[in-house]
RNA sequence: GUGCCCGUAGUUCAGUUGGUUAGAGCGUCAGAUUGUGGUUCUGAAUGUCGUGGGUUCGAGUCCCACCGGGCACCCCA
């Protein structure tokens, strides 16, 4: 008989693996919270036009499509069925899609609902997404991002706000990051500078590898984009400059001195990285030339966090578009946002072991089943415990009492409770701590205390 | 989408140049122990060897295809 399975990419999740799960969602709705956001939803499914075009050719491939129902092949000539193009096969067939990411539907749900928000508007939203990728380390084809924007509101304040909420998460999950910031206006003014304004993307995703592939890898990269020798010469500085932050800042001032969109890129960086190194962050922020990141909706100030002592793949990202609204039809509103990515934070947890004990324990105190009339007695006190707080249980069968003990400690239960013929005479309660094996007699209420007041 | 590696009990893996009835650890279940788990001891269950085809007297082992898993590229959380 053939097992059943589930699709590639995607994954089950034990109840151990979904309390450790919601202590990460928990915390970062927290953070949230104090910062002034509100959660939303979006629907799994948006329609395909919403989504198509939005992340670059290579995000249109990676879409997931629904076929349309019924008779999807209504109306199709055999003109379209035959079309070499796929892509244009799939809009004949398919009109909705599942989210790529939570930030564009954020774009279209703001334009939607223009005339009920109040701006600045600050929304957070946790829920998964999909891509059809193929999967390897770190990446699935459906995960979470937990995401956090501010759109309507210009003021580079948002970027500070953002990096402290980045700070106080790895902070509360005791992960120690790097936090890199950057700025596509600058990598804008680069590629004006050099003569090559059209070659932003080429230029952006070349010199996103150079810790991947090293700078003569890049280079080739770039002239098989069709950069002059010229340029990539003149591009050089970027990988080359040294020293402080003041000093780089101060480096990549002088090269676009020429250039207004470069030199704003500059100041907006310099503001954020001078304002945060104020307020003091627990995590390294850092001033990184050559953090370029894919999405091509970014156009101001860009983030990404790196786990320091985990190899994976950046587990948070973002960063300001000033245009996504646009796209929708509502020009004019800039957006800054962050996406921390809940499934890799998941992974480095676990390699770290660095989840709280009480983040994972379930039932608190399991009652032993004696028979039908301590069970019955068993029912009354758990509920008393439970008015108190306390995740209890009963056995529900008066199977032998190894079974029984046996399935506490499988579920690490902290505490036991015996209540047969002998408590229940005197009132009492037999506690067994099952960490140290100690057992003392207790009444409810004593239980209730000593439970509590770990 | 491109390239490389791998599929044997619930799980981690062994399995000789192709040779009878495919093994082990861990886990599970039962007992030692009818009011005491996590330690120990004893015993037991479990496989269409990923699927289909081919070579062969004979295939877990060799060949092909498909499916599934892992890794790298691409891209990204």
């Amino acid at each position: 008989m053939n097992k059943p399975s589930i699709p590639k990419g995607t994954r089950d999740f034990s109840p151990v693996e979904m309390a450790k799960r919601n202590y990460i969602f928990d915390t970062i709705r927290e953070v949230y919270a104090l910062y002034g956001f509100r959660q939303i939803e979006t629907p799994s499914m948006e329609n395909l036009s919403t989504l198509m075009g939005k992340y670059g050719e290579e995000g249109d491939k990676l879409l997931f499509k629904i076929l349309n129902s019924g008779d999807f092949r209504q109306g199709l000539t055999p003109d379209q069925w035959t079309c070499d193009n796929p892509g244009r096969l799939a809009a004949c067939l398919c009109e909705k899609g599942l989210r790529y990411d939570l930030t564009v539907p954020f774009a279209r749900y703001v334009v939607q609902h223009r005339e009920e928000l109040q701006m600045p508007f600050k929304r957070y939203q946790i829920q998964p997404v999909w891509r059809a990728d193929r999967p390897q380390k770190g990446r699935y084809r459906e995960f979470y991002q937990c995401d956090a924007d501010v759109v309507g509101s210009d003021s580079l304040l948002n970027e500070v706000e953002l990096m402290q909420i980045v700070d106080t998460v790895f902070r509360k999950f005791g992960i120690r990051v790097c936090i890199k910031i950057n700025n596509r206006k600058i990598l804008t003014g680069m590629a004006e500078t050099i003569g090559h304004p059209d070659k932003i993307v080429e230029i952006t995703t070349a010199i996103d590898k150079l810790d991947k592939i090293g700078i003569d890898n890049v280079r080739a990269e770039l002239a098989e984009a069709g950069i002059s020798a010229e340029g990539i010469v003149r591009l050089q500085p970027l990988f080359e400059i040294q020293g402080s932050t003041t000093e780089r800042l101060e480096a990549i001032r002088a090269m676009l001195k020429d250039n207004a969109t470069g030199l704003k890129g500059v100041e907006e960086c310099a503001f954020v990285l001078q304002t945060l190194s104020e307020l003091g962050t627990t995590n390294e922020v850092e001033f990184d030339l050559t953090l370029a990141r894919g999405l091509n909706y970014y156009t101001g100030c860009i983030f990404e966090v790196k786990a320091l002592d985990v190899q994976i793949g950046s587990i948070t990202g973002g960063g300001r578009y000033d245009n996504l609204t646009g796209i929708f039809g509502m020009p004019g509103l800039s957006g800054v946002g962050i996406s921390f990515g809940a499934d890799r934070i998941f992974d480095v947890l676990n390699q770290l072991g660095l989840y709280p004990q009480d983040a994972t324990t379930g039932v608190l105190l399991l009652f032993i089943n004696f028979g039908e009339r301590e069970a019955a007695h068993c029912l009354r006190l758990a509920t008393r415990l439970r008015q108190a707080g306390i995740r209890t249980e009963v056995y529900p069968d008066s199977v032998k009492m190894k079974k029984q003990m046996s399935y506490a400690n499988a579920q690490a239960v902290p505490y036991v409770a015996l209540v047969g013929e002998n408590e229940m005479q005197s009132g009492t309660v037999s506690l067994k701590n099952m960490q140290t094996g100690e057992q003392q007699s207790l009444t409810v209420e004593e239980v209730i205390r000593a439970i509590s007041a770990k």
